[in-house]
DNA sequence: TACTTCGCCTATTGGTATTAGGCAACTACT
DNA sequence: AGTAGTTGCCTAATACCAATAGGCGAAGTA
């Protein structure tokens, strides 16, 4: 018999494109296992099981994510540098929404703790945020902030959430228009709110 | 053969008690099946299938939550109201995660749009915008950002993605008072950001 | 009490994850 | 080239889950 040339490498790619086709959810080994023309045990050579599988899938993501995000800010900073991170994080989730589903599901921590691309995201953040001169505590806060947005808008556009008339991406644009003005101001915004 | 008792409300209800104990994604029908004492196919008369069950425990949380923002900012106006809206927000996401990813997963579009929950959602934040004095667009844009804020920021952290020592709450503290600053600013915010 | 309705049952089918063990194809050494 | 060992994919088997069809007894109604 034939051999596919299976390697843990291409069976992730291989999941990859089939979450961003049929949906991360619907990543299963049988289907992976169709897509190669290969019966479903032979995958636990490469793969432990379906968990490790969706884990390598969510990791191959970050990585991804993190190397557009870093080509888009490199050379820029300050709104330049916001605006570059925040289209290519959103291009990203919106062009692979497959890929961009695994890294929002919970996986084990430790795996995540332990994985450069989400480090990388920290620092990338970290980075962009340098020309905003913002020191810790704050960068910390700001950094989380700013994913938060991130993540939430794009996890809301995609599950069909911003049902109003208002263009989508109008309001993105807006959005991190916001964000810069609330960087260069954070200062002035530390003023705790009330009862918050 | 005594009978369970079984019915459309009782069963979303169980299903959201078992989401909230062992994760929404491990919701079977075989295991509320095992809740009740009785037999698999006998839900089948009360929820059309898995998929159908999923969407009665999100409108149940989503139905919730808007009850609980609701009484959260009744009475309150402006940064308080943003404080109560947000920690009410959180506070049930981080009590009930179960409940609350099954508000996260994509449903039938058709589904969230009929559903007067998640108009509930809108109305809320409109209603807590309107001491900041907003028109529309900017009603939308910053109401979308506000819950796309609130929704990422309950995601990652419950996620575990937020791994530095700074204090999660004192970060998601401090980002609701940045958001307060950016509302009551929004016009001097909305310069347009280079080339966003 | 007889009849109807309806709730939960048994039986069954098909899909999926996972493990154990076998055989054939590739690799390396003589 | 021939052979020993390794590796890759296979068959077989188990267990769990979703879903449908049809039956039977319990509850409601005359």
């Amino acid at each position: 018999m034939a051999r596919a040339g299976l390697t843990t490498e291409r069976v992730t790619e291989a999941a990859a494109e089939l979450a961003d086709a049929v949906g991360f959810e619907n990543v299963t080994v049988a289907a992976l296992a169709r897509s190669f023309g290969v019966k479903e045990p032979s995958l636990y050579s490469h793969v432990k099981n379906l968990k490790d599988l969706r884990e390598r899938v969510a990791l191959l993501a970050a990585g991804e994510m993190a190397d557009r995000i870093a080509a888009a800010v490199a050379g820029r900073s300050g709104v330049d540098a916001l605006a570059a991170f925040a289209n290519a994080y959103r291009d990203y989730a919106l062009t692979h929404p497959g890929r961009y589903a695994a890294t929002q599901v919970r996986h084990d921590p430790a795996v995540v703790a332990a994985s450069p691309a989400f480090a990388r995201h920290v620092e990338l953040t970290h980075a962009m945020l340098r020309a905003y001169r913002l020191e810790e505590p704050d960068l910390t806060d700001a950094g989380r902030l700013l994913r938060s947005s991130f993540h939430g808008y794009v996890t809301l556009e995609t599950n069909g959430v911003f049902t109003h008339t208002r263009e989508i991406r109008a309001s993105w644009e807006r959005g991190v228009a916001a964000l810069h003005f609330l960087l260069e101001n954070w200062s002035a915004a530390s003023v705790r709110a009330g009862n918050v």
